[in-house]
DNA sequence: TGTCATACCTGAACCGGTTCAGTAGTCCTA
DNA sequence: TAGGACTACTGAACCGGTTCAGGTATGACA
């Protein structure tokens, strides 16, 4: 079937393209008699406009690009993503926009390349990013590019935002997680961050220093990298033979290295909960699983996939710069922690 | 920064936009040198061409669209889709085509609709799907629609292929289970399978009964819909109470399922691997952290990915249909069947 | 009756590329 | 020296929408 354009319904219907297309967008100038034949035409023949065709002369591309940047080989593991994708996608698909995805490796010229190109070919309307960076160079790149965006993972600032994105409230979580050890009994515990690059990854440390410090208890920190085997040697270099600090319970970035601190925990002859405990910061399957099942900190990644999509969302068509503060998460409490 | 433009070259080099565009392309009909001068300019410029006029003039979005349909908030559970995804994206970069994602619910007709959509408003130029439903209504869709697709997972067939796509040899893969159990004495099997829509799954139960009854042993079948809860209730319903087949192994058709049969064989009270084996059909984290590990057919999706993505991609700028078989997935023993 | 506002509609330009048909100039060959 | 082949280039049409400036017809009002 040859494709229906709307020249093609315009000759049809004896009246010109102008007219056709003021009624399919429901814009004035047309006759309410003349909108329903062409509506009812276009449906007749089943025709859609041409994406591209829009495009160019709206000069709006009708997507929203998202760069995953992971070790392709690890990306499957990190399941809070793929929740993030189901939260935007589903705001994007309410809002008639299409995610683009574009998954490169670590290396970050890799996604800044991908921003600028983005850009030049006006391939999406405005890019969703996450993970703020520190000095990230990001913002500023998809100020100079034009590209609107939304920055999942904002800092908190006050005063006007430069930036539309979401924010955290790590005080919060920080007092949440360490409220629920020091409520059972722990004095001196662990933290193992993911990467320091990452700007929530200070606050966090920081805000579990405070919330520790309130209730004078002890912090020592290590830095992950996200992996397993980050939290599992974390934990062996604190609990290990060459430990001398008592350290009772372990806070780990999220979900894998927490997995690695169990078998770290195994391996090292200690007994969870009762030797050491564990805390998750993101809650997935592997939390339930495990056995012990671990405490953790459950971030509903959906919900604020979609948040982060309606912001850009409302940036786009209202140019309206915004920031939004995610709910505050929950502790799943579990068996490691000895609840 | 004002857009530059083919014709805002054209005008500073003093020659036509038609020079420019052939010089551009690599196409004959320039001379070297002004060839040179208008790729220097170019580069210059920052000049990237306009995606959506460049798709509008030639027919071709540079888009391939992939739908994947699940309940939102159980999709960051199949990290198998992940990396799937993940092959796909980096195969489809290499070949300079964007990926464009579509997450629907569970309901097909929403696939579907998505479809027609991308194929009426012209918005990719070929579609990756996945597994092979009974009586698939989708490549007779596609078909109709004009869209080109490749299904990962499609029936192996003799003769000339209908459409492209990649194959799996259950004969082999079951083989493999069998035998590795086999081996380990089990006489008498079950296999809970995913859902009896999914033709691969037909397949499976048929091959499994094959590989079997080749060793004299016999199998129990449940069909189950991959989730957690599944695996559980069918070992139960296997090995509980109610049971009076001696059953000493169990197959599940994915990893989710066959944590669900790790718990579900904790609550009765039987030790796995000493009173009951377990293996899974599709390997992942969970199959390596839980304890007993559970022993599983590897599948590596990243590679399956890309070599669906590659398929596309020819049968894209070739028009050439071809089955490709996916290489026989290795079993990785683990703790679950005494290995 | 003339003037003006309004509703409805149209031709043409435009978005930014690609591509076809045609022109001029050069060189080779008979 | 005419003819043909080839190279380098150009103007214009085209892809399929959107949008602007204008053109009629109609009715209201003075």
């Amino acid at each position: 079937m040859a494709k229906e354009t709307i020249a093609g319904l315009a000759k049809r219907l004896g009246i010109s393209k102008a007219s056709v297309s003021y009624a399919l967008n429901g814009q004035p100038g047309v006759s309410e008699v003349t909108r329903r034949r062409v509506l009812d035409l276009a449906e007749e023949l089943e025709w859609y406009p041409s994406s591209s065709a829009r495009a160019l002369s709206r000069s709006r591309s009708g997507a929203v690009g998202m760069v995953l940047s992971a070790d392709p080989d690890l990306i499957g593991t990190e399941p809070y993503y793929m929740g993030l994708l189901a939260g935007i996608e589903t705001a994007l698909a309410e809002g008639d926009m299409a995610l683009m995805l574009r998954m490169v490796g670590t290396d970050p010229a890799q996604e800044r390349a991908t921003y600028e190109r983005w850009a030049g070919e006006r391939k999406v309307d405005g890019v969703l990013m996450f993970d703020h960076l520190h000095e990230d160079p990001r913002p500023a790149l998809l100020d100079r590019l034009g590209l609107p965006f939304v920055l999942h993972g904002a800092p908190e600032r006050h005063g006007p935002a430069l930036f539309s994105g979401t924010t955290t409230d790590h005080a919060v979580d920080s007092a949440t997680i360490v409220d629920h050890l020091h409520l059972r009994g722990h004095r001196r515990i662990a933290h193992v961050s993911g990467p320091h690059r990452f700007l929530h990854e200070e606050q966090r440390i920081a805000c579990v220093r405070r919330s520790a410090a309130a209730h004078g208890m002890a912090v020592v920190t290590r830095e992950g990298n996200y992996a397993l085997a980050a939290g599992h040697d974390a934990v062996v270099s604190l609990l290990g033979d060459t430990a001398e600090d008592g350290v009772t319970a372990v806070i780990l970035g999220n979900d894998l290295m927490s997995m690695g601190a169990l078998l770290a925990l195994r391996e090292l002859g200690l007994r969870c909960p009762e030797d050491v405990a564990i805390v998750s910061w993101d809650d997935s399957l592997h939390c339930q699983l495990a056995s012990p099942s671990v405490t953790a900190l459950s971030r509903n990644p959906v919900m604020q996939g979609r948040v982060a999509a309606e912001l850009l969302l409302s940036l786009l068509d209202a140019g309206t710069l915004q920031t939004r503060a995610m709910p505050a998460s929950d502790l799943v409490a579990r068996s490691s922690t000895g609840s």
